[in-house]
DNA sequence: ATGGCATTGCAACAATGA
């Protein structure tokens, strides 16, 4: 089984290379983030032409998240569910052929200090509390998303340069570190401990040529779901050509 | 110290992203 999370910047603006992307390399399962648009501009009837099943938790203009599945998606959550009054749409989740699929969209946090960065915080803290009320570390799931968060120096081009944003301090991986204390691993890092691969690199300044970029979309497993991983990679070409998402793709392979 | 670049919604740029 492949899955692959991939934070799109509009599917809208993203639909031609989705469509030719998924016609190529038909991964089983695709996690979608950050669709800028409601459930109703989702291309379903192309997507479900390739032999994809879908769930579609949209807004308009910002966030929005999906799953695509070759198989039927049952069990299907969007939104945590947990009382709190959230209009973003961040969290999906279904179950996929046995294993709990959650397509997350983390909050960006904008600046340390403000109203968004507070949000951003406290949805982690919501998240690792929902994994606690409705799953089990020790039965197959997977967290893939866009958790703008990264995890290690490895993880960004210029550490120095980032250090101390929303994206890269001690608070933000703290509360990753609770996700992963709850029980999940961060799979690709464990198939690439050198480190120095990225998914995001930024429009501006030529940072996908310098390569100067940052891993912060990442496939969180529990157990049995880390221990079938045979691989992980990114799909570098996603980046490249006409009108690419500033992220490329995330895939892991499960045997 | 700032913008760069891209997207949406709206019809001018403002909000947002990372």
């Amino acid at each position: 089984m492949t899955l692959v999370t991939w934070n799109v910047n509009s599917v809208r603006a993203r639909e031609a290379r989705l469509l030719a992307w998924l016609e190529r390399h038909l991964p089983d399962v695709v996690c979608l983030q950050d669709l800028k648009g409601v459930e109703a501009t989702f291309p379903l009837a192309a997507v479900q032409a390739l032999g994809y099943h879908a769930v579609v938790h949209g807004q308009p203009t910002y966030n929005g998240v999906a799953i695509l599945s070759r198989t039927p998606l049952v069990e299907v959550a969007r939104g945590m569910d947990d009382g709190i009054d959230d209009p973003q749409a961040r969290l999906v989740a279904a179950d996929i052929d046995g294993i709990r699929v959650v397509c997350v969209y983390v909050p960006n946090g904008a600046e340390v200090g403000t109203e968004k960065y507070e949000y951003k915080l406290a949805w982690l803290r919501r998240l690792r509390d929902w994994l606690g009320r409705t799953a089990r570390p020790d039965l197959p799931l997977v967290v893939c998303g866009d958790f703008n968060i990264v995890p290690t120096d490895l993880d960004a081009h210029d550490a120095e340069a980032w250090r101390g944003s929303v994206l890269l301090n001690d608070v933000v991986r703290g509360r990753l570190a609770d996700l992963q204390d709850w029980g999940l691993s961060d799979v690709f890092a464990r198939r690439h401990p050198e480190g120095r691969l990225y998914t995001w690199w930024d429009y501006r300044n030529l940072a996908f040529p310098t390569n100067a970029g940052l891993r912060i979309d990442l496939l969180l497993a529990t157990r049995p779901v880390a221990d079938r991983c045979v691989d992980a990679w990114v799909d570098r070409d996603q980046r490249k050509g006409e009108k690419p998402s500033d992220h490329a793709p995330v895939w892991i392979r499960l045997d």
